[in-house]
DNA sequence: CTATTGTCGTTAGCAGGCTAACTATCCGCC
DNA sequence: GGCGGATAGTTAGCCTGCTAACGACAATAG
């Protein structure tokens, strides 16, 4: 059921191994590197263990998740009615590519979560919306979810989360590094 | 390519603005399991990508570290010549499944960077050794992945990835957690 | 010595990503 | 007005993980 593999503390004993006979190679970066893949496997794990209970994966609850904030769209968020409804939207919304989206939403609407209706200004098109019965899985789930969240950041106080969000925040894709080197060191604030 | 999604950015701005809207939860947790997964996908793809360079794949890196732990035995570690070389052994080293390190050692094996012969005590079993061609494609591959591991942590201090690392390896799956609360806020040293 | 129990490796079939290629449709330019 | 290029959604096929179930074999109980 994790996506992720759950190998990485087995791991830890060979690459740390290979770090003592190759004293070259800094051990800190790699010692991080694995414990990072593994929080990052248990949060994962745990969060899907819920996900499943609702007869979801992290996909389709990405998916659910984008089609509420859609809905949300009378509060405060200031979102055009029409964006992010349709299939290549989600796609690039999600950060999946339009195939697997495809996959999702026949998923979601066989089990009755979401509808799909062409569009009548473009023919190409899909609307994809969410059900009666989607917003209310969703809102029976998130409430575990966001538990299970607390629990599993439960351990580190206020301040460390804010230590571990800002140093989590300056790790950064290599190959994105050298096409934006000033970036490296900003304080990354995303969801602004 | 990479395993695990990379769809943790777009999906912050719905998470964060449910949170904005039912308060009672906790953002300071969701912030930081939201960087949390984006950061481990990060460096999931970027290792990935060094993987599939080299014909392999997280998965059989992995078989080939574990195999090459067990021939540095003649060196500084202690580790009986027999144990971690059976199917079953790396599986649970690995931390997959029987079946999956069946298709890990075939696709290992076709490359030829694995053999795999009858254990002549055991009829049951089955002995797996890295060759020649093995050792070789790791010894390329392992410089460049260290590499990039410094890479992807170079923008963080020495005493910061000692504190990243330790306020991560706080992080413990809930159900772990509840079933030995003591641990819960060791300091976790894995390697020793 | 036989029978039960358990382990090993493999197979079959599922899930959820991906790319590449296809059809249908729209848009812009001549 | 029509034609070429871009875009939407789908399909087909691959990869890699998983579980469940199998036959072969070992180990232990009686």
């Amino acid at each position: 059921m994790p996506a992720l593999l759950l190998k990485d503390l087995p791991r830890f004993e060979c690459l740390l191994e290979y770090a003592r006979h190759n004293p070259d190679l800094d051990p800190s970066a790699l010692v991080a590197y694995l414990h990072l893949l593994r929080a990052s496997d248990i949060a994962f794990a745990a969060a899907d263990r819920n996900f499943t209970r609702f007869g979801l994966s992290h996909g389709r609850f990405g998916v659910l998740m984008l089609l509420l904030r859609k809905e949300q769209a009378d509060g405060s968020c200031r979102v055009d009615e029409k964006s992010g409804r349709t299939p290549a939207d989600l796609a690039a919304a999600a950060g999946v590519s339009r195939a697997t989206m495809t996959g999702l939403i026949d998923t979601l609407e066989r089990d009755g979560l979401v509808t799909r209706q062409p569009d009548e200004q473009d023919r190409r098109m899909m609307v994809v919306k969410m059900t009666e019965q989607g917003r209310e899985r969703l809102s029976r789930l998130l409430p575990i979810h966001f538990q299970t969240v607390a629990e599993l950041l439960a351990p580190l106080s206020e301040s460390e989360r804010q230590t571990l969000l800002q140093l989590l925040s300056r790790i950064r894709d290599p190959r994105a590094v050298a096409l934006d080197p000033v970036a490296a060191d900003a304080p990354a604030s995303f969801s602004t």
